[in-house]
DNA sequence: AGATAGAATTGAGGCAAATCAATCCGCTGT
DNA sequence: ACAGCGGATTGATTTGCCTCAATTCTATCT
């Protein structure tokens, strides 16, 4: 099952006064506040009013949003240098929940627009990242719509490779269930199961334990995560 | 079939100076080209590399990426006021294609990113845009990933509803082909067909004909089209 | 070491949507 | 009016993934 229980256990007030430590500030100037949560903490839920912005310095948060009979879908992985919340709606449309410990800065709202403003280099930055987000967003999209269950796997692997895999030896350790990444590509997490260890039989991949993975013939993954138009025509056009 | 194939005509330099108009500036102060497209005409395609930025004055443009073997997603339709191709990366990684007769404004780079950093109303004016193209992309996600059939389908006519819909008479001409819809689902035009003359048989809409629509039941549809999660609490966290 | 619990794997069967195929419908042009 | 064509609809069948269920594996605790 996709659904699951989540624990909605309302952030004491008093208990977030104490996450706080001293603010400092980061090369922009903007003042920040270091947090940390514990996995299965929520930094906000889905229908929470914006406060302010984060931005993850170490651990990882699943963004997430549920439907009304707890069919999960997982939007991304956040990680290391990530911003969350960069909303200028009026309440929060995800979850965002800790799946490791999580340090993060906490930027207020008012900082946060102020540095906008005024700093053009934090400006070009945010800007950048809405966009890298955008396109990540598209892409899960082609995938979720389009692809199937294989592509979709080797494509995870890939993208789990690119951003989580040990420099030195090429292992990554992976951090969520199954049940996680069935969320992720739109599965269930017997059919992730049945893919990875398919992509093992074949010796695509090492897979010595259940949450650790190594690409062995990385030419053939990509191949089996079902290849992007090519034929990328670049036209000339003078406007 | 959702692969199709995809008339690539180079768009001739020459020709498309010709269909630059004399430069005017909006209320910002930028100077924009207007342009004009017809049916099936590509204003970009995925690979080319971006010159500026478009924004829609009247039609509907269609974006999508491809997958090498025709299998196609579209992203979005874009429609008045819509602004195309604000991304910061050095290619641009979908196509877009008039579904209708379009007239753009065409902002070269240079000029957006100069009103980018000097007028504060239009870079708040982006950046709200930006922040709603990714919840819209990853409401899509939740709908690929998480959504039945007919939850796919009466999320859909709900968006078509809300940006297409006569005011005065409730109805929606549908410009596009059941093809583009499906692709836009993820599903196929087949299944698509049978979920609308489901809802049509129930009373939930009207389909006077293929290219028409009116929502009879709105309180079904929103229903059928799956409910986000409502239990969305508002934890009271005092950072 | 043995017990226990949670997660992952593996198997068997069912079902929702895809596929394949045949009309049907609404155009356009003659 | 009629033919021809592309799109939409409808039906029959197949299939890829889900569901349900049973082990197996791994980690933790006593």
């Amino acid at each position: 099952m996709n659904a699951h229980t989540i624990l909605r256990l309302p952030t004491d007030p008093r208990t977030s006064c104490l996450r706080t430590k001293h603010t400092h500030r980061d090369g922009h100037g903007v003042p920040r506040n270091r947090l940390r949560f514990a996995p299965h903490e929520h930094l906000f839920f889905q229908g929470d009013q914006p406060t302010g912005v984060f931005q993850i310095i170490s651990g990882t948060v699943i963004l997430y949003k549920l439907m009304a009979d707890g069919r999960r879908q997982i939007q991304d992985f956040a990680s290391d240098g990530d911003f969350l919340a960069l909303t200028f709606a009026d309440v929060h449309n995800f979850s965002a929940e800790a799946l490791t410990d999580v340090e993060v800065d906490f930027i207020i709202q008012a900082s946060f627009d102020r540095a906008l403003q005024e700093n053009a280099a934090f400006r070009q930055g945010i800007f950048t990242l809405m966009g890298d987000m955008l396109n990540a967003s598209r892409e899960q999209a082609l995938l979720l719509g389009r692809k199937c269950a294989m592509e979709r796997t080797a494509t995870f692997l890939l993208f789990l490779d690119s951003r989580f895999a040990d420099p030195a030896t090429g292992f990554v350790d992976i951090r969520m269930s199954r049940c996680d990444m069935a969320d992720y590509v739109g599965l269930t997490l017997e059919t992730v199961s049945r893919m990875m260890n398919q992509l093992k039989r074949q010796g695509i991949i090492e897979l010595p334990q259940s949450n650790r993975i190594r690409i062995s013939d990385r030419k053939r993954l990509v191949a089996a995560a079902g290849e992007p138009c090519e034929d990328e025509y670049a036209s000339v056009v003078g406007y």
